[in-house]
DNA sequence: CAGTATCCAGCTAGATACTG
DNA sequence: CAGTATCTAGCTGGATACTG
């Protein structure tokens, strides 16, 4: 059989590989907070707004355009979709008023507070050794150029 | 000026758009470990190399090639490729062994295995939550179809 | 106000073949 | 064994214009 072989083993390749993938439940974890947009949603729902490490800020609601106004650069496109993608998982909450003109306000839910604990350690992790990362970066770099 | 106007506001934007990013130190965080492969080579190197969440398995020196059979399916370039982003950061140690043919290994530095501790935890939270999150998502999906 | 729709460019990952 | 080199395809995100 010449012209099976290969793909057939690719093929297997690919199920094993994301069978390994499928018992690293991080992965799939991952897969959610690591988008940019997610990481700026959850802070900015989760009320740091500033670079600011004081963790007693409370969550709050905020509006469509009042999120398009501090993700500065963001595209409708892509915070529309984020959202949808977080209110989908259940991590955010959408609540529209039906005032003139409508009003829409997000929220993190309790699911996506807790989450935004997880980001908030990832952030205390950061402060306290990407400095030592970047250090390390840059010697390396020193040193192979 | 009718040319530059547009230009600008949108430079303005990006220069702004990358401060807030800038101070939010758990992007430069997630960019490092969002890496799919990233995560399974920290797995690997972990000694999470089963879906066991024992957290008791000792981190250990690896291979080139036994990386490379473990993430089944990774191509030699990506291997390579995310192996010395990751040196290159300090979060892992490259040793060569002069023997013929030549032998090299790969562990997990002091810093390697900190983040490594991070990333159990996210697991942790993964196997606590995820399934929460993806039947939401089911209902979420079944509601809206 | 809060989106939707469309188009396009850039980057990245995968496949593949080759080498000290 | 442990990589390097090259090419290409697909996806993602950004810009932009339009709408209930």
């Amino acid at each position: 059989m010449p012209t099976t072989t290969k793909a057939v083993q690719t093929a297997r390749a690919k199920a094993e590989y994301n069978a390994f993938l499928a018992v690293c439940p991080s992965r799939q974890l991952l897969e959610r907070i690591s988008d940019k947009w997610v990481v700026l949603i959850l802070c900015a729902l989760g009320g740091e707004t500033s670079g600011e490490v004081d963790g007693s800020r409370a969550a709050r609601a905020m509006r469509y355009s009042e999120l398009a106004r501090l993700l500065t650069g963001v595209s409708p496109k892509m915070l529309t979709q984020t959202l949808r993608a977080l209110e989908r998982d259940g991590l955010v909450s959408r609540a529209v008023t039906p005032t003139v003109p409508v009003t829409v306000t997000y929220e993190l839910t309790e699911l996506g507070r807790s989450l935004h604990d997880l980001t908030r350690n990832l952030r205390q992790w950061a402060q306290v050794h990407m400095d030592e990362v970047l250090a390390h970066r840059a010697g390396h770099d020193a040193a192979t150029s």
